[in-house]
DNA sequence: AGACCTTATGCGGGAACCCGCAATGCTCTT
DNA sequence: AAGAGCATTGCGGGTTCCCGCATAAGGTCT
């Protein structure tokens, strides 16, 4: 079994080699990249089907790598692992996952004996495993019912591109009162207060992203994929 | 000299170790702590006069650690040690730093002699020294002169917390229309469009704050430390 | 079936926002 | 000293945003 290791960090990296060869002796090559790009070079002159993948890296991240790679071949297993327990990792993932793929979440501060168990768990038996420490925060319940349902977190990413209403309504097929109200649940779920202690009113859209980000709902990362995702939308109609 | 190592990773932390006691024979006792706290407590405790300090963190970020060990001996030589060369963690740091105090910033990726020698320069000398990678990054010209000076700098920040044009004002000391003259620079440096390709009109504030993300001028961290310096503002004052 | 709840949508108004125009005051040059 | 250039501030208007109120559609429970 050939297996591609994307990771930016050289010492990350060794450590994972010296785990891949101790634990999967069906393992015949490891082959390096260091971003996406190379990532999806290697993975078709190479035809791989094992990756292990980091989440940040620069250039090109490690979702839109995974999201090539898997529209290339669908059956490809990936093993993503992060230093972050982000959600927004999370819903990109399973937002790009296809039907029945082997995949798995790991961070990079789990155990050595819990990394073993998970590249066997995910690239040789095909299973899909994600850290409990992840799936704990999906859970978690800070303020009453802040889960965000799927059209929640589709306005979510519009407004954060700095969206207005009428072209969120748009490009969601909602009409516009329905997005307001959906902003209204979004700074509901995300404890945006319309006003703060003393009595100051604040931006009700600034501070929705702004609280999207301290929790970890939104990263970074996420808004450069939403971005580039609206480009093409745009570009696909006119 | 007793050095304490600030760094959450274990990897980086133990090739930090090893640097460090390959390079510096000054040094005779090596602290460890993996977040802000433990720092703080650690250098209070052993008296500590040299650190070298990662920069993102869970709990505690970085800078925010460096401001309160600076508070407590402004002598202090920190080396803030980064994996990303963000504008918004030179600024914060260039924020809290006192007058004549030694400290550098290197990236993770720079090579063993180039560690080497900051260790050398930062904690034995007392010098300054900052990564060519990050000086370069600053001095950019992606778009013509986007280097915010510090007034917009300081709105962009209140406008990242959600704050509105009044409330900014009062906190800046300026008048509003003051303060909406600084949003326009900011929306012109940063690249805010009133309108995309297509006609669509966009939020600017919203937009702002996306793009000060994207363009690294911000960062998750210094929204963080931002909320926690406007919450201590609000209250002194009453 | 009828009462009830949730969701989507329309309407309208008050507040906030964006920004052009213009007046004032400061600095710098000639 | 006069004028050019820039920052600061006020004013006004058009737009967007936030949200209460109201209606309609669709589902659930008794």
């Amino acid at each position: 079994m050939k297996v591609l290791l994307v990771e930016d960090d050289q010492f990350h990296a060794s450590y994972m080699e010296d785990v891949l060869v101790e634990t999967l002796p069906e393992v015949t090559q490891i082959f390096h990249a260091v971003n996406g790009q190379e990532a999806e070079r290697e993975a078709r002159a190479m035809s791989i089907e094992a990756v292990v993948m980091d989440l940040r890296m620069s250039q090109c991240n490690g979702i839109e790598a995974a999201q090539i790679l898997w529209q290339e071949r669908a059956d490809t297993r990936i093993l993503f692992w992060s230093n972050y327990a982000d959600e927004a990792y999370l819903r990109g993932i399973s937002a790009i996952v296809p039907e029945d793929s082997a995949y798995g979440y790991l961070l990079k501060t789990a155990p050595r004996d819990r990394l073993k168990l998970a590249l066997r768990a995910v690239l040789v038996e095909g299973q899909i495993m994600v850290d409990r420490e992840i799936h704990r925060l999906q859970r978690r319940t800070s303020s009453p019912r802040n889960t965000l349902d799927d059209s929640e977190f589709a306005v979510l990413l519009d407004l954060s591109l700095g969206l207005q209403d009428r072209m969120i309504a748009e490009r969601q097929g909602m009409s516009l009162r329905t997005v307001q109200n959906r902003l209204l649940s979004l700074y509901d779920k995300l404890g945006v207060e319309d006003v703060s202690d003393d009595e100051t009113p604040i931006n009700k859209r600034v501070r929705a992203l702004n609280r999207a980000l301290i929790t970890r709902t939104l990263n970074i990362e996420t808004l450069e994929t939403a971005e580039r995702e609206f480009e093409r939308w745009q570009s696909s109609r006119a």
